[in-house]
DNA sequence: ACAGGATTTGACTTTGTGTTCAAGTTCATA
DNA sequence: TATGAACTTGAACACAAAGTCAAATCCTGT
């Protein structure tokens, strides 16, 4: 069965170079990409890159598609690690958030926006991510409702889609320069917003 | 004074220059630009293009500069047609969104985040115009409450801080294909906020 | 109307990049 | 270990776009 190793090297491969291309896209943006980047992030020749990419635009779908899966999945995996919901809250509001310049996952995402402009297969990957974000974020108010900790100033739905847009917007300008806002203005508005829809004080 | 004509024409052309770059970006994006779009938006050859502007990276500078003028101009010049809070709020979150896939003020101003990355001249543009921003809705937040029709519920540099990053999240999902947001909901929301943040109920 | 600098142009050169490919190498299987 | 397919490579090629420039044209002040 010959086309097993084919398979298995090919697969490895595909997957290395989604890698690659996220951390060469994190340092030279995407505009700036060039495929031997991509190859020398990988450590192969430009040669490999396209053999096992005949189709770059299918290298950046993936990049993008295993982008917005690890940033969700991260993202439920860290809320769900918490009870309270308070401290869930807080969590989803961290991993919303990009660490720093140097966040590969965010910075990645945020590149890939310019994408999903003009290609409607890129629209509907961001369009998944806003809606899992959003559910995830409702969840999060329902459970704390249930429990008794929230008390909404309004449509559970509606908060969660602010949230994730204010997300959205700190990470736009974190991954800037605007120099007006940081790290810490982030998590504290987020907070703030947070305490004044859910009426529950947030240990951030 | 021969040197008269060069400065008129020359300016008048820089001018147009920037006008033809802008259309050229909200057609083709940033990274696709080429000099003959330029060039042919503005109706004259590549050649051209380059003896009024040497260096490109000056040219793209004066279009971001611009287009954050005009942006901000226009936010101020319809804040200020109105008397009452409630109103002025409600031209500030109007004019704070993009009109549709087709606004090429609000189109290039986000393609230019990708450039303040890695720009300090292009981030301080960004900053300044951040800052104003949260200084337009300040003073709103202010008056308003100076007039008696606001009541804040947190600092109102926070609260404008909030909207304007707010406005960029709604924005950037606009510009995208982000089908679960439409302008119709992002005034919704930006609305909501505002009247939690002012107990006002604004017309919108 | 003329002089001379300013502007415009299109043909040419240069550069940087993607793409192809023949030849060599690796590797899983029989 | 022998075989052939899968993979890798670097050199050659193709191409698009920027940049250069000499010549033609336009413009303005005198």
């Amino acid at each position: 069965m010959p086309n097993m190793a084919r398979s298995k090297k090919h697969i490895a491969r595909r997957e290395q170079l989604v890698d690659a291309t996220m951390r060469a896209i994190t340092e030279r943006g995407r505009q700036n990409l060039r495929i031997r980047d991509i190859a020398a992030e990988a450590g192969i020749s430009p040669g490999s890159v396209l053999y096992h990419y005949p189709e770059l635009d299918e290298l950046l779908f993936d990049v993008h598609r295993v982008v917005v899966e690890r940033f969700y999945q991260r993202r439920v995996e860290l809320v769900e690690s918490h009870d309270d919901a308070a401290r869930r809250m807080v969590a989803a509001i961290d991993t919303g958030l990009p660490e720093g310049r140097d966040d590969a996952v965010a910075k990645t995402l945020y590149e890939m926006h310019g994408l999903a402009d003009r290609s409607s297969q890129h629209g509907a990957l961001m369009t998944s991510l806003f809606d899992r974000e959003v559910a995830l974020y409702g969840t999060i108010l329902e459970i704390g409702v249930a429990a008794g900790r929230f008390a909404l100033t309004g449509p559970s739905r509606d908060i969660a889609r602010t949230l994730v847009v204010l997300e959205d917007g700190f990470g736009l300008h974190l991954l800037s320069n605007t120099t007006s806002v940081d790290l810490t203005l982030a998590r504290t508005l987020l907070a703030r917003y947070a305490h004044q829809a859910t009426g529950c004080e947030l240990p951030i």
